[in-house]
DNA sequence: GTATTTAGTTACTTTTGTATACTAAAGGTA
DNA sequence: TACCTTTAGTATACAAAAGTAACTAAATAC
């Protein structure tokens, strides 16, 4: 095998095995970009609010792995109704750009890429 | 709602939903480096020895999905036994640089980030 | 005493991923 | 002749992850 294709191997060190396995799901990034745009402090309700179709146990769960990263920093306050705040932390604020980065390449091409699919299923279709 | 986030809400526009969910699957992201690395045509059982934990079905799966979107062309031999190439098309060719550059962020942070989840297990273990 | 509020949790269903065996069809071998 | 190998998949059965709807706590307002 090519020298240069080994890291991407079953190994601890594969940089995507180990980064994009830990925000690579549905909603990660979208927590993040909502926190980075928005700028500060957001409770549990309002991004709920901002990312209108993610269930309350999925953005539970998705903030949870992000604090467990360290991107996302959860403040508990002790008053009923229960009051909690999320914002980045400096390793999220850091990560956030090259996320941007990439979902400008994507609205860039996004228009490309859903008439590729539409081409795709009637090449499949036909073939029924 | 702030105006800058309206473009989080689930709608048919959001580039966000309509591109990163693509990588949200395991594999996506990592076919795409290798065969970027790579540089060239690749075989699927090439795919496979350097990707070496995905199964056939899911390369299979997640090379149809890439076609799909045109990031990725499937060029089918008529031999026995089959032999069938694949390649980046340009709008992957495009797009891997950037997902290099999320790489690159992640293999520099990795350690940091294992280290906190290695905390943050030990805190709530310790509120059992 | 009853409705409202917020940030979850629980039990359940659906989707996604894994493991393993199986296929086609030509060429080589015993 | 019967068999083994080759490649790029499929088929099947199962396990794990993600998603849904309903439920909860406990103080406050009416």
């Amino acid at each position: 095998m090519k020298k240069n294709l080994e890291i991407f191997s079953n190994s601890p060190t594969c940089p995507i095995r180990n980064v994009f396995d830990r925000f690579g799901d549905k909603w990660s990034v979208l927590v993040l970009m909502v926190l980075g745009t928005h700028g500060g402090l957001m409770r549990f309700g309002e991004l709920k609010e901002v990312i209108d179709d993610i269930t309350q146990k999925m953005l539970t769960v998705t903030l949870r792995t992000l604090e467990a990263d360290g991107l996302v920093a959860r403040k508990y306050y002790q008053e009923i109704p229960p009051r909690v705040e999320y914002q980045l932390t400096d390793l999220g604020k850091d990560l956030v750009p090259h996320i941007e980065n990439l979902a400008n390449w994507a609205s860039k091409h996004v228009d490309q890429i859903l008439r590729s699919r539409k081409r795709f299923e009637k090449k499949v279709a036909s073939k029924d």
